[in-house]
DNA sequence: AAAAGGTTTTAAATCGTGTCATAGGTTACC
DNA sequence: GGTAACCTATGACACGATTTAAAACCTTTT
C-alpha cells in the first residue's frame, strides 16, 4: 500500500553511483557521465522517487514556496490577482502559501509571520494596510514584490495602476455623457487606492467647472454593504444626483441595491461606474460600466518580478494601464 | 539586519541544558523540572527563537501542513468554503496549501501530486470531478475529508447536503407560489451534485402532477455564461415558462441577464430561484431567492473531522441542513 | 612514461530538530 | 540500609537531502 519513501540513497544503490551523483544529476549542478545520468534517471523513473522537500529545504536552504499576502480573501478583485499568481506558479517548481491580511494590521503582522516560519522564499503582497517598512521587517527581508500597491521609495518592486488618472477618466466619462451632479463613494479612507481615487474624481470634477461638493460625497469601504449605506445616506440627502462613480465595482453593486429599493432605475434615473472590473460585473443588472484593472497580467508580472528578485537580477516598477469598459449602467442624464 | 538563525543549540547553551530537554518542553513530549523549563522559556523568548519548520518535519514526519484541493478557484461558493478552512487553521499551528482542480481531472491529478510532495497531513477535498478511489490513491493514504460532496462507501468523511432534497424544496417553492411552467438549468452534467438536483426537481414536478418535460430542461455547467446561454436557449423554444430554477446562483445570475436582454422582468414576467446564496446573492436585482448552504459551517466542520482524523479519533458523515432564503427574485406568476 | 591538468565521483560534514536508550539522581518501600 | 521504581536529563543517532574537499579517473602535454 504505503510504498515506503524512496531515497536518493536507494536511487544511488539501484543505480550504481554515491549519493551526491543522484542529488547531482537532480538538481544539474555540475557535470556527470551521459551513462551515469541515464542510469540515475532509470532509477528515478522505475522506483517513482520523489524528493522530500523538507530536507531539500533544510539542507538547502531554499523551501520552494511563494508566501501571498492578501489585503483580504474574499475579496473579488484580490482574489483574481490571488489565483494568476497561483496559476503562474504552476509552471514553475514552487508552490504558494495563501496568509489572509483581513485588512487589519494585527493580522497581517500575523500572517506574515506565519509565512516567514515557513521560511518562505520570496513574498508577494496584494493591497493590505500595513505599511512596507513593516512588512519588510516582518518579513526578514525576504524578496518582496507589492502588487496593486505603489509605495514611495520601493520603486523598483511595485506593479501598479495610476488610480488618480483612471478615477478622472471614469469621472469624464460620466462628465462626457452630460452628467453635472455626480457623487463619489469612496473606499476605505486609509487605503492609499481610495485616496487617489477620490482625488481623481475632484481634479476631473474641477477641471470641468463642476464644484465636488461635500454632499455629493459619500464615505464607504469597499464593500458591497458599505457602498449600500453610502448610496443611502446620499439619497437621503436628497442631493439631485444624476450619476455616481463608486471607487470600486462591489460598493456600485451595494449602491445600485439601495438604488432599487428607492425605486430608482439605473441608468434612466442614476448612472453607475465602478472600478475594478471584477468577473461577475458583466452580469449585474444592467451590466456594469467600469474601469478594468489588468489583475491577471499583475499577477503574472508578480510572479515574474519576484523571481527576478530571487536570482538578483534587476527588477523596476511597472505602471499598468486601465480601460474603461462600457456597458449598459450609463446613459445621458434624462 | 538578518538576524542569524537562531536554534535549539543556541537555546539549549543559554539556558545550560541539552538541546533534548529544548526539544521536549518545546512539544510537551514529558516532563521537565520547572526550572529548567522556565530557563528554556525565558531563553527563547530572549534570543527569539522561531523553530525551523522544516528541520522538524524532516526528524518528526509531520509537515504541519493540510492541503486544500478546491473543485476550483473562483467558483464563489467553494471559495468561501476554503476560506472558512483557513480561517479554521488560524487557530491551530498548521498552514493551508491550497491547489486548484480547475474542474479537470488532469490538473486535480497534479493538484494532489503537488499536495502530496509537500507531504501535506492533511488534505480537504472541495468538491471535484476526480473520482475518490483515484484520489485516495494519488492521495498516498494521507487523511481525507470530502466536503460538498457525498461518496458511497466513505461514510466517515464526508460533509455534504441532501442535493435532491433542497432541489426538491426549492421546486417546491415555486409550485407553492403558483408556477406551473418551471424551467431547470441543470449544472455540468459529471457532477454529481447537478444530477441530484436535477432528481429533485423531476420529483418534485412529478408529485405535483406537473410534467417536467423535456423544453422545460436547459443543460449549463454551474458558470454564469453557462447559465446565460441555457436560459437563452430556452427562450429561443418558446417555451411558455413562469419560472426558472438554476442549479447555482452563478447561473442563475447568468440567466438572469439573458432575460434582461429580452426585455422580461424578473419576478413579474419569470421567477427565478437559485442554489447556494453565495456572498453577492442579496446584492443581485432583485435579490435572488435561494437555497442556503451552509458553506462556513461545512469549512469549519471539515477542519475539526480533519483533525479528529489525523489523532485516529473515530468520526463519522454529516449531513447539513439548507435553508430556503426569500427574497425578491419571485413572485407569483401574473 | 611521467607529470600536469581537467573531469567525475565519492565520502563525510552539515542543515535543525525529534526520539530512544541510557545514565544519574531522588524517593519509597520493605 | 539496600534495592526497586520513578522522574529528569543526556548523548547519539536518525530524518533525506546538499555541499565541499579530496580522491579517482582520463586526457593531454612534455
Amino acid at each position: 500500500m504505503n510504498q515506503k519513501k524512496v531515497t536518493i540513497k536507494d536511487i544511488a544503490r539501484e543505480a550504481n553511483v554515491s549519493k551526491s551523483t543522484v542529488s547531482r544529476v537532480l538538481n544539474d549542478t555540475s557535470s556527470v557521465k551521459e551513462s551515469k545520468r541515464q542510469a540515475v534517471l532509470d532509477a528515478m523513473k522505475e522506483l517513482n522517487f520523489k524528493p522530500n522537500v523538507f530536507a531539500r529545504s533544510l539542507a538547502g536552504g531554499k523551501s520552494m514556496t511563494i508566501g501571498i499576502l492578501t489585503g483580504d480573501i474574499g475579496s473579488p478583485f484580490y482574489d483574481s490577482i490571488s489565483k494568476s499568481v497561483i496559476e503562474a506558479l504552476n509552471t514553475t517548481n514552487y508552490t504558494a502559501i495563501i496568509a489572509d491580511g483581513q485588512w487589519r494590521e494585527s493580522h497581517e503582522r500575523n500572517a506574515i509571520s506565519t509565512l516567514v516560519e515557513r521560511q518562505v522564499d520570496g513574498l508577494i503582497c496584494i493591497g493590505g494596510t500595513l505599511d512596507i517598512e513593516a512588512i519588510n521587517e516582518c518579513g526578514n527581508n525576504v524578496p518582496l514584490v507589492m502588487v496593486a500597491r505603489k509605495e514611495d521609495g520601493w520603486d523598483d518592486r511595485c506593479l501598479y495602476i495610476d488610480n488618480k488618472e483612471a478615477a478622472k477618466f471614469a469621472t469624464n466619462h460620466l462628465i462626457k455623457m452630460g452628467h453635472k451632479r455626480i457623487a463619489h463613494i469612496m473606499g476605505e479612507s486609509t487605503h492609499r487606492d481610495a485616496m487617489d481615487r477620490y482625488a481623481g474624481y475632484k481634479e476631473a470634477m474641477t477641471e470641468a467647472g463642476l464644484e465636488p461638493t461635500e454632499d455629493l460625497f459619500a464615505q464607504g469601504d469597499f464593500t458591497l454593504t458599505g457602498g449600500q449605506s453610502a448610496m443611502k445616506t446620499l439619497l437621503d440627502k436628497e442631493t439631485e444626483l444624476t450619476a455616481v462613480f463608486a471607487a470600486n465595482d462591489q460598493m456600485a453593486f451595494g449602491a445600485r441595491l439601495a438604488l432599487f429599493h428607492r425605486g430608482l432605475a439605473v441608468p434612466d434615473d442614476v448612472s453607475i461606474i465602478g472600478f475594478d472590473n471584477q468577473v461577475n460585473s458583466p452580469f449585474a443588472i444592467p451590466p456594469l460600466t467600469t474601469i478594468a484593472q489588468p489583475g491577471l497580467a499583475m499577477g503574472q508580472a508578480a510572479t515574474e518580478m519576484l523571481f527576478d528578485l530571487i536570482n538578483d537580477k534587476p527588477t523596476k516598477s511597472r505602471q499598468f494601464s486601465c480601460q474603461l469598459v462600457v456597458r449598459e449602467s450609463v446613459s445621458k442624464p434624462r
